[in-house]
DNA sequence: ATACATATGTAGGCACTCTACTTATAGCTT
DNA sequence: AAGCTATAAGTAGAGTGCCTACATATGTAT
């Protein structure tokens, strides 16, 4: 997948990750890569300037703490983050329909456009 | 659906309205329209440069005509054009099988990733 | 005459992701 | 002891690409 394939759906990524449970993003990368079985490794200049975004937009809430001697920052979804993340699948599932749809060879596509 | 969500997809969706024959640039933005049910109305000022863009990279070839006292460029895939919308399609199945497996809410993710 | 549909395009802005780099601790290997 | 890898968080600067707004022109309908 070419890098940049995530762009302006990253922020419903790290939402979804999070609605498991708090995490920090050194843990939100990788679940990433888990559950996409390994296709998403983002680097951290993507991840760590998306979590300030959303903390900033206070989809999230972030907080220090350290562990084994290192510094870490904890984000947990708040309620507006909650919110937000139903309104990016609902989102995701209008655009995946129209991408597949148009996406469609014309076999396929009986001269009636959305199913 | 908001305005910047074809974002990264934008030229697979050209490259498969031309699939069907050649266009010119304002039929693509209708046929955008017809095939996606109404949710894909690009404005000329992302289509028009888009469609250079493809020609410049020799996936599509056009050529200016005059009908009824209308000046037309009318874009024709290439055999590259051809290609590449073949490596996008399996692109895009790839990617929204990704952000559907990280998406999905974790009742309906039972520990498996993708499947 | 006025408005709308058809048709193509440019200029400038903006948001987002990327690459590359920096800083720091813990643990393991050599 | 030195070096590497994993863990952890970040910034700076660049590039891409879509958007808004604008400019231009002809044909058709009111």
């Amino acid at each position: 997948m070419r890098p940049d394939a995530v762009r302006g759906h990253l922020d419903g990524l790290i939402l979804a990750v999070l609605e498991d449970g708090p995490r920090h993003g050194y843990a939100i990368i990788e679940a990433l890569q888990t559950r996409s079985g390994g296709a998403l490794d983002l680097p951290t200049g993507t991840v760590y300037p998306a979590l300030r975004r959303l903390e900033r937009a206070a989809l999230l809430s972030g907080t220090w703490s350290t562990v084994a001697g290192r510094e870490r920052r904890t984000y947990t979804l708040t309620r507006s983050g909650r919110h937000a993340l139903a309104g990016q699948r609902a989102e995701w599932n209008e655009f995946s329909a129209v991408v597949d749809a148009v996406l469609r060879p014309a076999a396929g596509r009986p001269a009636g456009g959305l199913s």
